[in-house]
DNA sequence: AAGACGCATTGACAGTTATCAACTGACTTC
DNA sequence: GAAGTCAGTTGATAACTGTCAATGCGTCTT
């Protein structure tokens, strides 16, 4: 895990009209946002915002996947959950981070600078509002998580995993795909992130995808490549209580 | 479980400048604020807010203690956190409640009507941060409640439980209460919405408690009262990682 | 006072997960 | 190309939790 060595993307200009996350915002709104916004590129396994850090950027996530971590004493780290393409991180007003942020492949973010930020906040009560909702829908969605985390067997937390992925990000196209009838999800994350975001171990995580796989609910084409084969018993595994229907922020 | 039939408290008005959590607002805000409350008690075990309706108010917790729960279609429910003293609760904006509200017992709570509520809100900046303010709070803590779930063992997860009670409502007395360096909690749940809580049965949760008695790190009193006698073992078993110092809301 | 009831606790056993170890396959390095 | 490395998988056993059953202990009812 190296340090947050980031660069500027190229001539990569922020066009936020055309992102998902801040459509209904107001023209002039966008506007003044883009003034205060620098696309950035960071590499894999990287460390973007440690813990009890001050970040002086809020951040939104245009390509890549990330991991919140509460990363302990010892060394050791505990994945709380993921930040993927539309979603936003880091803490508003000069909070300290109560997580580490880290890139779990190459990501490319939009960098919003904490200072203008807040104070175009304090100035617009559009953008106020609009922050406000992120954070109930991001609350409701971790409410939501917590009841996949509550299910006691591994192949239901993996099983609500997968739910959660692909109602979350239905619409990033690498991530899930319809092909044909077929549902293909691709997992962002290694066995071992897995595990921790599910509060186990890698090899109960393993035996949690064979075990779906024998039942004939999903097929694993590889590790990170998932055939979901039926979807209502994956629905069922979950629990089926995964309800929030909202989109946009994170698991 | 009765449905919502509570009833104005009698002269009882609505002091808000007493509450700590409206400290802080500015005295006009607060004498607005006073305006559109309502104080209100409900008997144990009453329904307040069921889960996917559009309650007209939003609520403040003087006294007693409530439980948030995802109630599915056969009649279970899986408790998702607790609101107790000072807590507020219910859906900002004319949104649906994911969560039911429910009194486990008596409870009084101060009811601000969402119409009026939501008016001031954008009328008054103040308010409007204070509630964001509020919401990041609330959402910091349910993330440390996650990483007391995602604890392996009951007895860890009791010990999280435990520990978050004492940070959470170290302010109110009859919660918790050190007496002559004794550290005393009391648990305000059954031991059946504790399992629930916790995500597991009542008979673990029943040998957990039984398990930290052997060891000498609490004494059962009675089910509802509990004595630490070894602060630095449970914050060990509690896994050491609850640092939110943030006061006020839920768990 | 006796019985009924709800809640908490404990015991016995089956089911699930953690742990340690071995093995596979893909990729790197020399 | 052979050896080394790493992530993922599978196996065997210990540790833990879920389930069913029985018991203790209050409160409420009659």
């Amino acid at each position: 895990m190296t340090r947050a060595t980031g660069s500027p993307a190229d001539k990569d200009d922020c066009d936020l009209s055309k992102l998902e996350a801040f459509s209904g915002l107001s023209q002039p709104l966008v506007a003044e946002l883009e003034k205060i916004c620098r696309p950035m590129t960071y590499p894999a396994e990287t460390t973007l915002i440690g813990m009890g850090e001050t970040p002086e950027y809020f951040g939104y996530v245009r390509r890549g996947i990330l991991r919140m971590q509460r990363v302990h004493l010892d060394g050791t780290g505990q994945i709380v959950g993921l930040v993927a393409e539309g979603d936003v991180f880091g803490p508003l007003f000069e909070g300290i981070s109560e997580v580490a942020i880290e890139s779990v492949t190459e990501v490319s973010i939009l960098n919003f600078r904490r200072g203008p930020f807040e104070a175009l906040m304090s100035r617009s009560v559009e953008l106020e509002q609009f922050m406000l909702q992120k954070l109930m829908i991001d609350l409701d969605r971790t409410r939501d998580w917590m009841l996949v985390l509550l299910n006691r067997k591994v192949t239901e937390r993996l099983a609500g995993f997968l739910v959660v992925l692909c109602i979350r990000y239905a619409n990033v196209d690498h991530l899930v795909r319809w092909d044909d009838g077929r549902l293909e999800i691709r997992v962002p994350i290694s066995r071992c992130d897995l595990a921790s975001l599910l509060g186990t171990r890698v090899e109960s995580v393993s035996r949690a995808f064979s075990a779906l796989a024998k039942r004939g609910i999903i097929h694993s084409k590889t590790p990170y490549l998932v055939e979901v084969r039926d979807v209502r018993k994956l629905l069922e595994e979950a629990g089926g209580e995964i309800t929030s229907a909202v989109t946009g922020l994170r698991i």
